[in-house]
RNA sequence: GUCCCCAUCGUCUAGAGGCCUAGGACACCUCCCUUUCACGGAGGCGACCGGGGUUCGAAUCCCCGUGGGGACGCCA
């Protein structure tokens, strides 16, 4: 049998950090046996769902590469399947009419809390053979219950967390269809898995105190039970939950923040998940390396030095003119036009080695194309009276030669030895002239880079200054 | 409250009874490299939640605690 996984994300916000792991894992799945993934927008709550987070869902898909065989299929659109389903219940008498108004369901609730007892519903309009039911109000609209199994257990073999098996007495009848006639959630998850064939239901484990009642269902309409993969959840940073105002950002953030979607797949692939000591793996190994037994069953602490880690590794990696369009698109946000392809490949060459943030990265070389302005402690610092003299026999020598690192190198070695100085001494006030901070790779190397003019220009102005 | 799940270095994890004086990675510390900062290289610090069993032998199996989390919607 092919597998088919899915991802059943609802349109209510963006796609997170454990959404996207989430999908990464089903998708991954499907990869693996050559199967397919599937799409599956859960947009059956109107209130809340948004065309705006449908897209969100799809870019952030779409960022991480994440692609699907089949879909987006919206469950909005697949109503008359949903009514169908429900009338076959109905008539089966897997399904019945229930006349309880919002109101007595929660004061049923809250006596029950009150009680210490697991609120559920009492079953007053569940129908029984020798049982009279109350007379149906006119003014209420009903809304339709499944008729869950009092007695007995359900249970599967869940590929993360083991045998899980639930008594029927801790379960109620759920509501599968609202008054207003719309199905609820765990009545679509059931009719989709069934009717898409889902072979492994991949999800997070809020939904464990779901499945007993999906199986439920799933056993009333005939349908094969599928697999189940419960993931636990990913915590934030500081080890608590994530929410909206609280850490959870959609992985798009991660975009701006300057990370590459390679890191965020291979940090997120080895979140809760692992194969032996391997920490660095493209997707492709991960689809052939991935597999349900070696997820880890407990909740697992987003780290972001970890996450650096990787995208400074990737960030070494990646093909330089794929780095490049992304970089060059970070600069012109920051108004700035990089010239010349060539100019900016050679640029990253020299600087990839040391970052590990594409934002900081962008950033960092921005000197190369905008004149810089030093900091006042830099400038006091290193660009000393003292050693004035120094760099004017500097300017002068450089004034003449052939641009090359290797000439540049050489002129400075004369001026260090001809005033007996220290290399860094002269290396450092040149540092802060041409790129305005204290820290940057090789400076011969970044002269050369700029240019003999440009350069030049840079020096001069402070030999200016100070003369 | 009831039910369910989880528990190895600060963090992510390896570990499916002896290979474990518990391995790797991030972070941290030291040293090396060095033209500053990084990168890189070499070391180091650092954990089996507690208590009972089972067993010749337990991080691994069982039970009980404890701690954490989740679910109990006409949300998904």
């Amino acid at each position: 049998m092919t597998v088919r996984t899915r991802f059943a994300p609802s349109p209510t916000g963006f796609l997170h950090i454990g959404g996207a792991r989430t999908a990464l894992f089903s998708w991954a799945y499907a990869k693996k046996y050559s199967g397919k993934f599937i799409l599956r927008i859960e947009d059956t709550d109107v209130e809340r769902s948004t065309p705006a987070a449908v897209q969100a869902i799809l870019d952030g898909m779409a960022w991480l590469g994440l692609d699907y065989d089949e879909g987006p299929f919206y469950q909005m659109q697949r109503m008359e399947t949903y009514e169908k389903v429900l009338q076959t219940m109905l008539d089966a008498g897997t399904a019945y009419y229930c006349y309880c108004s919002k109101e007595e369901l929660e004061t049923l609730r809250e006596t029950q809390m009150q009680q210490g007892l697991k609120p559920r519903y009492d079953g007053r309009w569940r129908p029984e053979v020798g049982k009279t039911l109350p007379q149906a109000p006119q003014d209420i609209q009903p809304v339709i219950r499944f008729k869950n199994p009092q007695t007995g257990m359900v249970a599967w073999d869940d590929l993360v967390k083991g045998r899980i098996e639930i008594s029927n007495e801790e379960l109620d009848d759920l509501i599968v269809a609202r008054a207003d006639g719309t199905p609820t959630y765990n009545f679509c998850v059931v009719v989709d898995d069934f009717e898409m064939g889902i072979t492994q239901v991949i999800r997070g484990d809020d939904h464990v105190n779901n499945t007993p009642r999906q199986i439920n269902m799933l056993i009333a309409l005939g349908a094969k039970i599928p697999q189940y993969a419960h993931l636990s959840m990913i915590l934030g940073d500081d080890g608590q939950k994530l929410s909206k105002r609280h850490g959870a950002v959609s992985v798009m953030q991660y975009h701006e923040d300057g990370y590459l979607p390679e890191a965020v797949l291979n940090y997120l692939a080895r979140l809760g998940w692992s194969h032996g000591d391997a920490e660095i793996f493209n997707m492709q190994q991960f689809c052939e390396w991935f597999d349900l037994d070696h997820i880890t069953p407990s909740a697992a602490q987003f780290n972001t030095e970890k996450l650096n880690w990787l995208n400074a590794h990737y960030i070494k990696e990646i093909n330089i003119s794929l780095l490049a369009s992304d970089i060059r698109a970070r600069l012109q946000a920051n108004r700035i036009e990089p010239s010349g392809a060539s100019f900016l490949n050679n640029i990253l060459t020299l600087y990839r080695e040391r970052a590990n943030n594409l934002n900081q990265l962008a950033k960092d070389i921005a000197y190369f194309y905008t004149r810089p302005t030093p900091s006042a402690e830099d400038i006091e610092k290193y660009i000393t009276p003292e050693i004035m003299p120094a760099m004017q026999k500097l300017q002068q020598l450089l004034s003449n030669i052939e641009w090359t690192a290797e000439t540049i190198h050489h002129e400075i070695s004369a001026v260090v030895a001809e005033f007996s100085l220290k290399f860094p001494k002269v290396a450092m006030p040149l540092r802060v002239m041409i790129t305005g901070t204290a820290q940057s790779p090789s400076i011969d190397q970044v002269m050369d880079l700029l240019g003999k003019e440009e350069t030049l220009a840079r020096i001069q102005k402070y030999l200016s200054v100070c003369t």
